[in-house]
Formats: C-alpha cells, sequence, structure tokens
DNA sequence: AGGAAACATACTACTTGGTATGTAGTCAAT
DNA sequence: ATTGACTACATACCAAGTAGTATGTTTCCT
C-alpha cells in the first residue's frame, strides 16, 4: 500500500467520523441509523461497515476522539507554569474553545454519559465504557487538582462541598455545547469573546475577579499571593 | 362518573407520566418504546394507548408537565418582594431544587431540545414544539429580567455579554440534571445542601457573595444598597 | 342488567442493525 | 498486457424490534 492511499483512507476514515459526529449530534445515538450517517455522507451502508465493524463501534470511535480533543485543549494550561488561577484559566479557555470549534464531537462527549445503562449487554461495550469514565474521571481531576491547590493557596473561595463547585464549574464549561449553535455572522474573535465571558462566569464562580487570573504584561498587578 | 372514579384515573395518568419520565430520562425519547414504559409498570401498550393518542403525545405531555413544575419552583422568588439579589437567589434555589427532586421530568425539559429538528415532521408536532419554546422563552426572559435589574442597580458584575452570562447562569443551575442521581444516603437536608451550594457558585458567577443575597435575621447587615 | 371505562391481546406495516454477496477500480508481479 | 489479489465500496436480503390499530375481555358504575 503506497503513501498515497494509506493518507486517502485516513481521510475517508476522518470524514466519516466527522459525518458520525454531527448525525450523533442533531438526532442522538438512537435516532441515528446506520443509513442516516451514510446518506449524510452521500454514500451507503457498506461503506460505514467497511470502516466499522458496528453501530457501537462507530460511537465510541466518535466519543474517544472527542475526549483525545478535549484532553489536548486544555493540556497546555494544565502543563503551564503559574498560579492555579492562571492555570485554571488556560485550561478552562481551550476547554470552552474546544466545545464550540468541535460541537459535534463535544455533543456526543457530553451527553454520551446517558448511555450508562442503555443497551449495556455486551461484555465489550462494558469495557468500553469503563475504560471511557476512567479516563474522564482523569480528566475531571486535572480540574479538581488545580481547584484545590486555588483553595490551599487561599486564592479560590468555595461553597462547603468541593465536588458539587467542580460540577458547577464544568456545567458552566460545557454550557456551550447546549446553547451555542453556529451563525453566519460569528467570527473566531466573537467565538473567543464567548469563551471569555463563559471563562468568567466560571472563575467568577470561584470566587476570582478577572483581575486575579488574566495576564498582565504590566506586571506590578498582583491582588493575591 | 363519580369523584373516586375520577380521582382514580388522575392517579393512573399521573403513574403512567411519571413512568413515562423515567424512561425518556434513562434511555432517550427515540430509545423508549411504547412496551418499555408499559413494562416498567407492569401492564401493556393497551393501557399506554388508553390514555394517550400517541408517544409523541406522551412525550409532549411529561415536557409540559416539567414546565410546570419548573415554573412552579421559581415563582415564589420572582413574584417576591425584595432586591434583585434575594429575588434571584429565591428563584435559583427553587429551580436548583427542582432540578433535583424532580429529576425524571427536568432531565426530559433539558435535552428536549435537541428534538428541535429531530423527527418534526407533522405539522401538528411542530405547533407544539413551538409553543414550548414560547414558553421556554418567557421562562427564560424571568431570569433575564431580575439580572438585568441587579446589574442597573450596580449590584451584579457581568461580563460584556448579558447573554452569555445568562446562559452560563442557567447551565450551572441544570447541571444537577446531569451529575446528580439519587443515593440511598441522601436526606433532604443533604439535597438542600446540594442546591445551596449550586445557587452559591451561580450568584457568585455575577460577582455576587453569599453574604449580599442571604436572608439574615439580623437586618444590620447590608452590603450593597 | 346494560353500558362504558380500563385495560390486554393479536396483528400489521415499516424501520433498522447486521450480513452476504457482487463489482468496479487499483496495484504489483509476471 | 495480463492476471491475480486486494481495497472500497454498493446492493440485496434477513431477523428483530416498534408505532399504531383492531378487537377482545374484565371491571365498575348506574
Amino acid at each position: 500500500m503506497s503513501q498515497s492511499t494509506a493518507e486517502a483512507r485516513s481521510e475517508r476514515y476522518e470524514e466519516l467520523l466527522r459525518a458520525a459526529a454531527e448525525c450523533f449530534q442533531s438526532r442522538g445515538f438512537a435516532a441515528t441509523s446506520i443509513d442516516t450517517v451514510a446518506r449524510h455522507l452521500g454514500a451507503t451502508k457498506g461503506r460505514v461497515y467497511h470502516y466499522f465493524p458496528s453501530k457501537m463501534d462507530l460511537f465510541n470511535a466518535v466519543r474517544d476522539r472527542a475526549m483525545d480533543l478535549v484532553f489536548a485543549a486544555s493540556d497546555d494550561g494544565y502543563q503551564m507554569q503559574g498560579t492555579p488561577a492562571a492555570r485554571l484559566n488556560v485550561m478552562s479557555a481551550g476547554h470552552a474553545r474546544s466545545m464550540i470549534d468541535d460541537l459535534p464531537y463535544m455533543h456526543v462527549l457530553i451527553d454520551g454519559l446517558q448511555m450508562l445503562r442503555y443497551s449495556t449487554t455486551t461484555q465489550f461495550q462494558r469495557e468500553a465504557m469503563e475504560a471511557h469514565l476512567t479516563r474522564r474521571d482523569l480528566y475531571e481531576q486535572r480540574f479538581r487538582e488545580v481547584v484545590l491547590q486555588g483553595v490551599a493557596d487561599g486564592q479560590f473561595h468555595i461553597g462547603p462541598q468541593l465536588s458539587i463547585t467542580i460540577q458547577s464549574f464544568m456545567s458552566t464549561l460545557n454550557g456551550p455545547v447546549f446553547w451555542y449553535r453556529p451563525r453566519g455572522e460569528d467570527t473566531p474573535e466573537s467565538r473567543q469573546a464567548i469563551v471569555d465571558d463563559v471563562v468568567r462566569f466560571a472563575m467568577s464562580g470561584l470566587g476570582l475577579s478577572a483581575d486575579s487570573f488574566t495576564q498582565h504584561s504590566n506586571q506590578s498587578q498582583k491582588v493575591f499571593a
């Protein structure tokens, strides 16, 4: 197999994955038939089943890809040096940005959890689900870790139950998946403005004003230790 | 028809409505069959179709009921006298409380929006959907109104885009629908603690500390005008 | 007793996940 | 140039499930 054919296959695979994500987004898993995905591509079932052995595998592939994307989106902030507030700010912005930019995938990721008790008949599917949940916990753990550190530093001011605060924080960041829909007039800048506002709200929920975590070229301002 | 039979019918109707809500919650609309709902009641299709002419009508009834509940839950706060912060606090607590107490209904309400472009084939269904969206807008408008007044009073501090703030605020309040699941050990008090923490986060997102909106028996404390 | 309400049962037309098979194009070796 | 193997699909088909209907059957009220 030559280089170009391998690339071509990869492109076809991506095309199929995206089409599936879009269908799952707009109609949900159960209401999306394989024929639906195929028609969305101007193809037939044969093509879909050539790349994925079953509908469930297709869905899992989309969900796993979504997880890859959201991990990548917040990784810079997580690996970054700086205060918990600064790190969390970059992580959150990346996360929220991904919600908007990769909306079809993220929609699958967010409400793909209801699949928990849905049709977990097969053993193989149970394992795939469990592996996914592990990754998800790992992801949430990153945010929890940084928030906890901010609380320890006295920089964040949260309620008595950390888990509730984390859930609320993530709910805010995930929000765009439910209410944002791309329009003709929106630009990269307008999308960034949305992200900034969402992140501002989320950080503010932790008791932080924008001054305390945004990057200033003038370093003289330091509100907290 | 006697009084008791009318009551009995009403009870049966409620029982069916709740069973449907629970099924729709756990599996979604498309994956829930009429037989599923019937089996959940230990009955057969005949019973379901005796009360509802179609699956879609059943779903609409659940969704409308959910809207009734959430309206009722936040109405006290909306009608209340007081500062925008105090009113919004009570409204939000009622809303969040309803998310937890009426979880099956609320789940249907929240993600029932994806039905927008789903199978809106019939004209009648389009009208039902449009009527529902109108009520939903009206509901959100109540929160928007109170938030806007708080901003005008200088009591709230929000980002440049009001609509984004409102969406984030509602996302936080709706959050429990996605992550809360009833457990054996939770009590009315523990549930209230969850509600309080969620509301605290949401209000904090508007730049409000808990001191500025909670009711104090000692009235001497007034942080803002 | 008679009728209507409240279901259960049996059945139909249709959809859907998955499979089995056909087929056009590609690539490499002879 | 031809052949053979393989990829990348399309087509045809089947078993299972589902929304809705038509028709019993039991229970309750009057």
